[in-house]
RNA sequence: GCGAAAGUGGCGGAAUUGGCAGACGCGCCAGACUUAGGAUCUGGUCCCGCAAGGGGUGGGGGUUCGAGUCCCCCCUUUCGCACCA
C-alpha cells in the first residue's frame, strides 16, 4: 500500500468499487428488519454547500452503523427541482429553466458522489419531470373530488420580487421567506387553497405519536396551528338590528364588556358607513386606521389607533348597550374580525380603553377574594381565571365553571355557542410562475370550473414559454397551452395558468423513493407498508413549520384515500444546526462561504466529513475553522500511517484470537490496549443508538490513537502480540468507517479483508475488557480535593475507607480536626466531612 | 411582550444519572529530526503563586459532604411566535 496517505487516489477506488458491488443497492425484503434513513432532498441550486456535507454526513454515520447492524437501509436522495431560482436565471440568460435545472443536478449529484455517501442511485428522483408532478396534479384532483382543494378570491401575500403569492407558512416577520427584507404586499386574488384546516386537529392530536420529534419543532407547530377554544356570541347593532357576531375564549368575562372592536375592514363597516350621520368623519377614520392596521405593520411595537362608529351594540346577557369602535390591532382573519372589549381582563383592550377613554367594568375577582374588597380600582387588566362578581346570575361562580355554564345558555338562548378556532390558514398553493407543477383546472363557459380527468395527465408544462417575471402566470402567454376543451361539454374552454407551490413536491416525495418508476400510481403500496414510516428524518431547522407541516397533512390525506394506513409518516426527527463561519451563516451575500468541493479538492471528503461532525454535537450550529480541517486532515494521515506501518505484517493475522481469551492471559500492555479499544467501542456503540454526539465519538477515536501510539514501543518490542494488537486497530477502523468511509475501507482491505466495511457486522464490545481493574479515587476533605488514592476495582467501601484514612496527605489535612463523616461513592470518589 | 435553547480556557468544544471542571482538537510555547518546514515526532499550555496553597464554568443568593449540572432572582445571546381576542 502506498506509504503516504493519498486520499485523491482513495476516495475515487473506494466509489468505484462500492458502485461496482451495488453495495448501497437495497430492497424491500419481509424477512429483514428495515431501516429508512433520510434526508432532507435538495435544490438544485449548482453547488452543494456545507449545509449540505453536514446533514448528509450526519445521516450517513447512521446509514453505515444501522447497516453494519443489520438492518436492510433505504437511503434515498432526489431533487426539489422546480422552484423560482433556476426560473429568475432563465429570464436573465433567456434559457430554459430546465437547462439550469438538469446541468444543475449532474453537477450536484457529481459533487455528492465525492462526498461518498451510501446512497442507492437508483432510486434518484426530481420533481420537474412529468413522471413524477402528474401525481401532485393526481392528488390535487383527489383533493379537489372531496372538496380539500378549492377556489376562493382572497387576500392573499404576494412578493414583489418573486412575482408571485407566498402562503401564510412563507412570510417571515411580514417578510418574504426567501427576501428577508422584502416586505410581503397584500392583493386580492382568485387562488386555489388545500384545506389543511380540515386536518388542523389531527396534526394537533396526533402529535402524540411525535415523542421522537424535537420539542421546539412540536411545540412551534403547536403554536402555528394554534388551536384555542372560545364561544361565539351575537350582540346586535342596536339602530340597524343587525346581528354582530364576536369570538372569545373567555365569555366569563362578559359583564364587564364596556365596547365591541370591529377590525377595519369587517363587512359591517359599510353598513354601518351608509347608516351614519358623519360618512365623511367615519370614512376618514376607517382610512385611518387600515393605514395603521396591524396587516399594513411595519413596526413591532403598534400603537392602539381607534375610532368611534357612533353605533351601539347590545350585549345579549345583560341588555347594556356599549358603543362600537373601529380598532386597528383587531384581525378579521381570525375568529370573526369583532371582539368584545373587556379592559380590565384584557391588556390590550385595557390599553385601548385606557387611551380613548372608555369605562373599565371589574368582574373577575382571585379565588379568595373577601367580598369587601371586590370593588378595588384597576390600574392594569388582570387575565387570569378568578371569581365571578357583578355578573347577573353567573355571580360567584369560578371562570372555568362559568365559562361553562355561559357556553350553555348562549346556545339555549339562541344567541351563541362553543367554538374552536384556529390560527392555521387553508395552504393557498396557487403560484403566478412558469417552473411548476400545473394546476389541473379547466375553466368553460358552459360548465365552469372542470377538473381535469384522470386520464388526462399529465398536463404537461409546455416548453415554448417566454419568461419576462412581470407578475403574471407566463403559461397565460402560451395560446396552445391555454386554449382547449371543456371534458364536459367538448366546447372551447381555458386552462388554469397558476402553477403549484414547489411544497406539494415535496410533501410526499420521500414515499416515492420506496418505487420510483411506478407509473399506476404515485406509490406502490405494498413497499410503502414495508418501508414506512421513515426511521429518521434529519434536516435543517427551518423546515420546522413549513415542509414538515405539509408532509404530515399529506400523509393524513393518503390514509383517507387508503394509500397507506398510517397517520404519521416519520417516526423520528434530527433537526442539525446551521454551519456558521466568522459569526453569520455562510451566504454569497456575506461571502463567507466554504466551498465544500474545494475542501474535496485539497483533503479529501473523508477530511471535510470527519472535520464536520468532529467540530461540534450536530444539532449545535457550526462554527467553521479552516485551521480545525488541517487538524482533522491530520488525524487521519496519523492513523493511515499506523495502519501501513504494521499493515504487511497483520495481513495474515487472526484478530479475533485473543480478545475472546477472557483478558487472564495477557500481558499488561495488551490489557491496557484493549481496555481502550473496547472502551472506544462501548462509547460509539452506546453514543450511536441515541445521542448521537459524534464529536465525542471522533475524540474517542483519537484517543484510542493516541493509546496505540504510545504503545507503538511495546509492540515493536513484542509485548503486545500481533493479535492484540490487530484487534484495537480493525476496532479503530471499523469506528472510523462510519465518519471517514473511503479510508476506512482502504485500511481494512490493508489489514487483510476483501470485503467492504459496510458488509461487516458492528462488533459487540466487551464490558469485561472495558472494564478498569484499578480506580482512582479522589478523597475530598471538607469540599476540597487532598488526595488520590489507587484501589483495585473490587474493592468494597469499607477498604476504600480504611485507604483513604491510611493515605499519607489525608493525615496530614485532618490533623487537629475530628472526622464527622466519611462518605464513599463507590467508583466516583471518598468524601471526608470534618470539624 | 410570550415561549424555548444557550452562556465553561486564546478558539471549537468535553464532563450521559449532583461526584476529580477543561477530555479531544485548534492555536500558542519549547524541543527533536531536517538544507528547509506550513511535513513528522516529543513535551508543555485555565488563572494567581517560586512553592505550599488559593481562585475559577455570565452575575447574585440557596440546597447539599459535594453544584457547570438542582432551586430562586438578575444579566446577556440566539431562535421561534408576536396584538390570535
Amino acid at each position: 500500500m502506498d506509504p503516504i496517505y493519498n486520499p485523491q487516489a482513495i476516495e475515487p477506488k473506494w466509489q468505484k468499487r462500492w458502485a461496482d458491488l451495488k453495495l448501497f443497492e437495497t430492497e424491500a425484503d419481509p424477512a429483514r428488519k428495515k431501516y429508512y434513513v433520510l434526508e432532507m432532498l435538495p435544490y438544485p441550486s449548482g453547488d452543494i454547500h456545507m449545509g449540505h456535507v453536514r446533514n448528509y454526513s450526519i445521516g450517513d454515520a447512521l446509514a453505515r452503523y444501522m447497516w453494519m447492524k443489520g438492518f436492510n437501509i433505504l437511503h434515498p436522495i432526489g431533487w426539489d427541482a422546480f422552484g423560482l431560482p433556476a426560473e429568475n436565471a432563465a429570464i436573465k440568460s433567456q434559457r430554459h429553466p430546465s437547462e439550469f435545472t438538469f446541468s444543475y443536478i449532474d453537477r450536484m449529484r457529481a459533487q455528492l458522489q465525492r462526498l461518498g455517501v451510501s446512497y442507492d442511485w437508483r432510486r434518484e428522483i426530481a420533481s420537474c419531470v412529468p413522471e413524477y408532478y402528474r401525481w401532485n396534479q393526481w392528488f390535487f384532483l383527489k383533493m379537489y373530488e372531496r372538496g380539500l382543494a378549492y377556489r376562493k378570491k382572497s387576500r392573499v401575500n404576494w412578493c414583489p420580487k418573486c412575482e408571485t403569492v407566498l402562503a401564510n407558512e412563507q412570510v417571515v416577520n411580514g417578510c418574504c421567506w426567501r427576501h428577508e427584507d422584502t416586505p410581503v404586499v397584500e392583493r386580492d386574488l382568485e387562488q386555489w387553497f388545500l384545506r389543511i384546516t380540515a386536518y388542523a386537529n389531527q396534526l394537533l392530536d396526533d402529535m402524540k405519536e411525535m415523542v421522537r420529534w424535537p420539542e421546539r419543532v412540536v411545540t412551534m407547530q403547536q403554536n402555528w396551528i394554534g388551536r384555542s377554544q372560545g364561544a361565539f356570541v351575537d350582540f346586535t347593532v342596536a339602530d340597524l338590528w343587525k346581528p354582530l357576531r364576536i369570538f372569545t375564549t373567555r365569555i366569563d368575562t362578559i359583564y364587564g364588556c364596556t365596547a365591541v372592536f370591529l377590525a377595519p375592514d369587517h363587512p359591517l363597516v359599510d353598513d354601518l358607513l351608509a347608516n351614519s350621520k358623519e360618512p365623511t368623519r367615519l370614512r376618514d377614520e376607517i382610512e385611518r386606521i387600515k393605514a395603521s392596521s396591524v396587516r399594513a405593520r411595519v413596526d413591532v411595537n403598534l400603537a392602539k389607533v381607534g375610532a368611534n362608529t357612533g353605533f351601539m351594540a347590545r350585549n345579549p346577557f345583560n341588555g347594556e348597550q356599549v358603543p362600537i369602535w373601529l380598532a386597528n390591532f383587531v384581525l378579521m382573519e381570525y375568529g370573526t374580525g369583532a371582539v368584545m372589549a373587556v379592559p380590565a381582563h384584557d391588556n390590550r383592550d385595557f390599553e385601548f380603553c385606557t387611551e380613548y377613554h372608555l369605562p373599565i367594568k371589574n368582574v373577575i375577582v382571585p379565588v379568595g377574594t373577601p367580598p369587601d374588597q371586590e370593588a378595588s380600582e384597576t390600574l392594569h387588566a388582570t387575565e387570569e381565571y378568578g371569581r365571578l362578581v357583578a355578573s347577573g346570575p353567573y355571580t360567584g361562580l369560578k371562570s372555568e365553571e362559568a365559562i361553562a355554564r355561559m357556553t350553555r345558555d348562549a346556545e339555549t338562548r339562541g344567541f351563541g355557542k362553543g367554538t374552536i378556532q384556529f390560527r392555521i390558514k387553508d395552504w393557498g398553493i396557487s403560484r403566478q410562475r412558469y417552473w411548476g407543477t400545473p394546476i389541473p383546472m379547466i375553466y368553460c363557459d358552459t360548465d365552469g370550473i372542470v377538473p381535469v380527468p384522470e386520464s388526462d395527465l399529465p398536463v404537461l408544462l409546455p416548453p415554448n414559454v417566454k419568461l419576462t417575471g412581470t407578475g403574471h402566470s407566463p403559461l397565460a402567454d402560451v395560446p396552445e397551452f391555454v386554449t382547449t376543451k371543456c371534458p364536459k361539454c367538448g366546447k372551447p374552454a381555458r386552462r388554469e395558468t397558476d402553477t403549484m407551490d414547489t411544497f406539494v413536491d415535496s410533501s410526499w416525495y420521500f414515499y416515492r423513493y420506496t418505487d420510483p418508476k411506478i407509473s399506476t400510481a404515485p406509490i406502490n403500496k405494498d413497499v410503502v407498508k414495508y418501508w414506512f414510516p421513515v426511521d429518521q428524518y434529519i434536516g435543517g431547522i427551518e423546515h420546522a413549520i413549513l415542509h414538515l407541516i405539509y408532509m404530515r397533512f399529506f400523509t393524513k390525506f393518503m390514509r383517507d384515500i387508503g394509500l397507506v394506513d398510517f397517520s404519521e409518516p416519520v417516526a423520528r426527527l434530527f433537526t442539525q444546526g446551521m454551519v456558521i463561519k466568522d459569526g453569520a451563516k455562510m451566504s454569497k451575500s456575506k461571502g463567507n462561504v466554504v466551498d465544500p468541493t474545494k475542501m474535496f479538492d485539497k483533503y479529501g471528503a473523508d477530511t471535510t466529513r470527519l472535520y464536520v461532525l468532529f467540530a461540534a454535537p450536530p444539532e449545535k450550529d457550526l462554527d467553521w475553522n479552516d485551521a480545525g480541517v488541517e487538524g482533522a486532515s491530520r488525524f487521519l494521515g496519523r492513523v493511515y500511517r499506523l495502519v501501513a506501518k504494521h499493515a504487511e505484517n497483520l495481513k495474515g493475522v487472526k484478530a479475533e484470537a485473543l480478545a475472546q481469551g477472557g483478558g487472564n492471559s495477557l500481558t499488561p500492555e495488551e490489557r491496557r490496549l484493549l481496555r481502550k479499544a473496547h472502551q472506544t467501542l462501548r462509547h460509539i456503540t452506546e453514543d450511536m443508538e441515541e445521542r448521537w454526539h459524534f464529536n465525542t465519538d471522533i475524540s474517542n477515536a483519537m484517543e484510542l490513537v493516541n493509546e496505540l501510539t504510545e504503545l507503538d514501543a511495546a509492540v515493536e518490542a513484542g509485548k503486545i502480540r500481533p493479535a492484540a494488537h490487530k484487534t484495537a486497530l480493525e476496532f479503530l477502523v471499523i469506528t472510523l468507517s462510519l465518519f471517514a468511509p473511503h479510508v476506512a475501507d482502504e485500511l481494512w482491505e490493508a489489514l487483510g479483508h476483501s470485503q467492504p466495511l459496510l458488509k461487516v457486522s458492528w462488533p459487540a464490545f466487551d464490558a469485561e475488557l472495558a472494564a478498569e481493574d484499578e480506580i482512582e479515587y479522589p478523597v475530598q476533605i471538607n469540599g476540597k480535593l487532598r488526595a488520590r488514592i489507587q484501589v483495585p476495582a473490587g474493592a468494597g467501601e469499607e477498604e476504600i475507607r480504611t485507604r483513604a484514612q491510611a493515605e499519607e496527605k489525608v493525615i496530614q489535612h485532618l490533623n487537629g480536626l475530628q472526622v464527622k463523616k466519611i462518605i464513599v461513592v463507590p467508583g466516583k470518589l471518598v468524601s471526608i466531612v470534618a470539624k
